[in-house]
RNA sequence: GCGAAAGUGGCGGAAUUGGUAGACGCACUGGAUUUAGGUUCCAGCGCCUUGCGGCGUGCGAGUUCGAGUCUCGCCUUUCGCACCA
């Protein structure tokens, strides 16, 4: 065996052995259990960074681990090809989009190949290719037909300047990034999907995810936002029209003091008629970006309508302002507002001089007057508490608390004093539907998802323009629309839109003159599908075959926080909407595993969901920042992997850091990982060059060979726990560091030794295969000449070896650590507490005080109490 | 502004169900090997203290025999906010 640990020689071996082999290759196997691993598909910007490879790399570690616990694994990989990025880089290099691109995906291509990824290279898919974006148009064509997609007109960002639309990364500071000009919004008309036809799904479905981390469901819970409210319709004074608002808060309705709109509310446009003043604010509303970030950030303001509305309770007259914190895109564009119970509208109050009218006091008042009541509370007692909660009033967060928990009572609010929330909220709600002014309402605060974009590199919406017949899906046979590829892009909007030989065409239905959609879809929606068209990736008659029921849903995705809400809550609608359009068939047609098998698996039937267990990786920093081109802080993959190898590349990026959390850069901490290759590789040929030897079968050890196998076994099952269930590699490689130590502290050289050293370097092998795969599959062959590591399957904890007759606990005196004893296996509390108190340290500590309670927590300590 | 997380030695992190805080690795210090550097190996390594011992998981309270872990209130950092992907 050659003494010294090469890793580019034996990585290439590796390589191409697994490439020979087809060892990865993913056939539909059915009756054998299936496990379809996917990481999140990569952007081809230019070359891998470390999120890829830490991406990539845990994705591979899960895939490898199941592959050897006898899964049929599916590990796929593709490219989400359209975006922005290549725009903007055909400008710099005056090259286009798709042959930036293709370039990119070639060059990314080897470098993930370098990683020894068990890929199934075969059913690689660029979202940019018009055999995928076919079906995704096909899709489209289908939601347009049933009425999930419409058409409306939103706002967005525009460069007045540069006279395009700008995305939000382009508005810097309220400006375009190019032109440098003021961003204006502008409405357009953009086609939407209902994805609000799908929130309570969402929702609900939330709950059928135990594979999901709980932060996950809870931003993506609090992204959908339903909430239980009512409708109020506010009369126009002398007008039979309403003004509708949506509140959760009914309880405080006797507290409103105005009604706000948004600038773009028809009230509002209505009132600036005339009115020169307002006017000029909505222009002045108009200003500024779309992001909500900065709206909601953004200094308060607001002006008179000069216009009323009618409280619906009271009649009474109501000024209706039209502000800029309130947003048309939310509800109905208006809102009742209550300054003294909510933050927003009382700075905006106190701003403007409005009045502010308190209807809810703390529920301890409430409590202190009942208590006054029955006689366990002073008069002097209530007037103090009085002060104290309204020295809080809207001044300190106290106010805001028992607003916000719901928690208080009715006052100044005439017969529904007294009331708590759900009571006043009932009531309120009651006498609005008899005057035929409101009723209790359900509210979602997700949006209908808007895919219009006004970009070329993306995929061509499929709609046709008929002055006759409206707007037209393109009928399936003339899919896919093409998109043309040899463009020159300069900066002043979609080159589409220059391409008459493109974009003019015949109406599909009456033949006559008619013009192609120039708008490309958003490209959240290309990576809605593609996990599923992994399955039928070569299918051309549609968009998703048999295959998709053999290996949906995803059993393990794997990808960056940041995706948490928008891209997972698309896909998650996505594939309900595939459902919906019948492309799964009828129910699950792979063995699908059981929960024991998986550790976390879906529990909800069929095809509900696509995602049954989600990882979510945490970030790659360096100096406490993430990695980034724009602060100069990166590290450059190919480098490392070039004078390192992939396995010490892989190695450390699973040991600096459990895969959820952030992984600070370390380059020493890269050396050490190398290191422990290196001394790995030497384990194995220091052992070997002392002869072949068949691993330990069974006979009698030392007390040292016994305690070494008793780690052993720990081992394996520590670090199959932290690879299945915990997805903790950075533990289970401390764990075989630990195991090796031990190996390397042992002085023994006869047979027995010899054999139970050679049953722990395979196992060490074996453990650490899924991380550092090249230096396993190397170091097997020489354990075991002429096998090969991917056929010996996963090791197994042996029972025998794991069996224990003494045990150490801990002895504590109140509390602190004061000594430990050893105990026979099966000791019962009786026994260990007399040992524990024969201790001489313990005797010492309690130095003749009185034991007043003895805690044993059996395998653990004993706690005594003086 | 809203929503979600995180905070432990000089550093990355471990402590899985409330039960020995600091596993494992890095850095550092001392020693061995080496012509030297590097490599490799051995030992030490939270803070204070001569010692006994005390203190210690962002800060402040609380629950408990026992809190890094649970509760409440703060501080700081990170992620997302619908046209970056």
């Amino acid at each position: 065996m050659q003494p010294h640990y090469l890793p580019a020689e034996i990585e290439q071996q590796a390589r191409k052995y697994w490439e020979e082999s087809r060892a990865f290759k993913a056939v539909e196997t059915p009756g054998k259990p299936k496990y379809y691993c996917l990481s999140m598909f990569p952007y081809p910007s230019g070359k891998l960074h470390m999120g890829h490879v830490r991406n990539y790399t845990i994705g591979d570690v899960l895939a490898r681990f199941h592959r050897m616990q006898g899964y049929n694994v599916l590990q796929p990989m593709g490219w989400d090809a359209f975006g922005l990025p290549a725009e903007n880089a055909a400008m710099q290099n005056n090259v286009p989009p798709a042959a930036w691109t293709y370039q990119n995906i070639d060059y990314m291509r080897g470098q993930l190949k370098s990683l020894g990824l068990a890929i199934d290279w075969d059913r690689e898919l660029a979202t940019c290719k018009p055999d995928y974006y076919k079906w995704e148009q096909w899709l489209f064509t289908k939601l347009f037909e049933k009425g999930m997609v419409y058409k409306k007109t939103a706002p967005v960002n525009w460069d007045p300047v540069d006279q395009t639309v700008l995305a939000n990364e382009q508005v810097i500071d309220g400006r375009g990034w190019r032109s440098g000009a003021l961003v204006e919004k502008r409405d357009i008309p953009m086609y939407f999907m209902r994805i609000t036809a799908y929130a309570d799904e969402l929702l609900r479905e939330l709950d059928n995810l135990p594979g999901w981390p709980e932060q996950v469901k809870t931003m993506q819970r609090n992204w959908i936002g339903k909430s239980e409210g009512v409708e109020i319709h506010f009369p126009y004074a002398g007008s039979a029209e309403v003004l509708k608002v949506f509140t959760t808060r009914p309880d405080t309705l006797m507290g409103v003091t105005y009604v706000a709109v948004a600038a773009e509310h028809p009230l509002a446009l209505d009132s600036a008629e005339g009115n020169p003043r307002l006017a000029a604010f909505i222009e002045e509303c108009k200003k500024g970006g779309v992001a909500e970030a900065d709206l909601a950030t953004q200094e308060k303001k607001g002006m008179a309508t000069g216009h009323f509305v009618l409280h619906p309770i009271t009649g009474e007259k109501v000024p209706v302002w039209v502000a800029n914190y309130v947003l048309m895109g939310y509800g109905e564009g208006a809102v009742m507002a209550v300054p003294a119970h909510d933050e927003r509208d009382f700075e905006f109050a106190k701003k403007f001089g409005l009045p502010i009218r308190q209807a809810i006091e703390a529920g301890e008042l409430k409590e202190a007057r009942n208590a006054i009541a029955s006689g366990n509370y002073s008069e002097k007692g209530l007037a103090q508490l009085e002060k104290v909660l309204s020295d809080f009033k809207f001044t300190s967060d106290r106010w805001q608390v028992w607003y916000g928990e719901k928690n208080g009572v009715c006052v100044h609010s005439g017969k529904y004093d007294g009331l708590n929330y759900e009571q006043a909220r009932d009531a309120i709600a009651a006498d609005l539907k008899t005057k035929g002014l409101g009723d209790k309402q359900v509210h979602y605060r997700l949006r209908d998802w808007g895919i219009s974009r006004q970009r070329y590199w993306g995929c061509p919406i499929p709609i046709i323009h008929c002055k006759t017949c409206g707007d037209v899906p393109v009928p399936e046979q003339d899919l896919p629309v093409v998109l043309p590829e040899d463009v020159k892009i300069d900066g002043t909007g979609s080159p589409l839109k220059k391409m008459p030989e493109w974009y003019r065409t015949a109406c599909p239905d009456c033949g006559g003159e008619a013009t192609r959609e120039t708008d490309t879809m958003d490209t959240f929606v290309e990576s809605s599908w593609y996990y599923a068209r992994y399955a039928s990736h070569d299918c051309a008659t549609a968009m998703l075959d048999q295959r998709a029921r053999y290996w949906l849903p995803v059993d393990q995705y794997i990808g960056g926080i940041e995706h948490a809400i928008l891209h997972l809550l698309y896909a998650r609608f996505f594939h309900k909407l595939m459902r919906d359009v019948g492309l799964f068939g009828g129910e699950a047609i792979s063995p699908t595993l059981s929960q024991e098998e998986r550790g976390q698996s879906s529990s909800s039937s069929g095809f509900n969901e696509p995602f049954a267990n989600l990882l979510t990786q945490g970030m790659v920093l360096k100096d406490g920042a993430k990695m980034s081109k724009s602060k100069g802080n990166t590290v450059d993959p190919q480098a490392l992997i070039e004078r390192y190898g992939a396995d010490t590349a892989r190695l450390f990026m699973m040991f600096a850091a459990p895969p959820e959390q952030s992984l600070e850069w370390s380059d020493a901490g890269v050396e050490g990982a190398f290191r422990f290759l290196k001394r790995l590789w030497k384990a194995v040929a220091d052992h070997l060059e002392k002869g072949a030897v068949a691993a330990f079968r069974g006979g009698h050890l030392s007390g040292e060979l016994k305690a070494l196998r008793f780690q052993l076994h720990q081992t394996i099952q520590k670090v199959t726990d932290d690879y299945g269930r915990r997805h903790t590699f950075n533990t289970a490689i401390a764990a075989v560091m630990e195991l090796m130590n031990a190996l390397g502290k042992l002085d023994d050289a006869s047979p027995a030794a010899r054999g139970v050293a050679q049953e722990v370097l395979e196992a060490a092998v074996l453990l650490l295969s899924p991380i550092v795969p090249h230096i396993c599959h190397a170091l097997w062959g020489e354990l075991n000449p002429g096998t090969s590591l991917l056929d010996a399957g996963w090791p197994k904890a042996d029972p025998a070896a794991l069996v224990q007759d003494e045990i150490e606990l801990v002895v504590q005196v109140n509390g602190k650590l004061r000594g430990s004893i050893s105990a026979p296996k099966d000791a019962g509390r009786v026994a260990i507490e007399k040992i524990a108190l024969n201790n001489d340290q313990v005797q010492k500590h309690i130095g003749g005080q009185t034991v007043k309670k003895v805690v044993v927590v059996p395998g653990r300590l004993v706690n005594i109490v003086i």
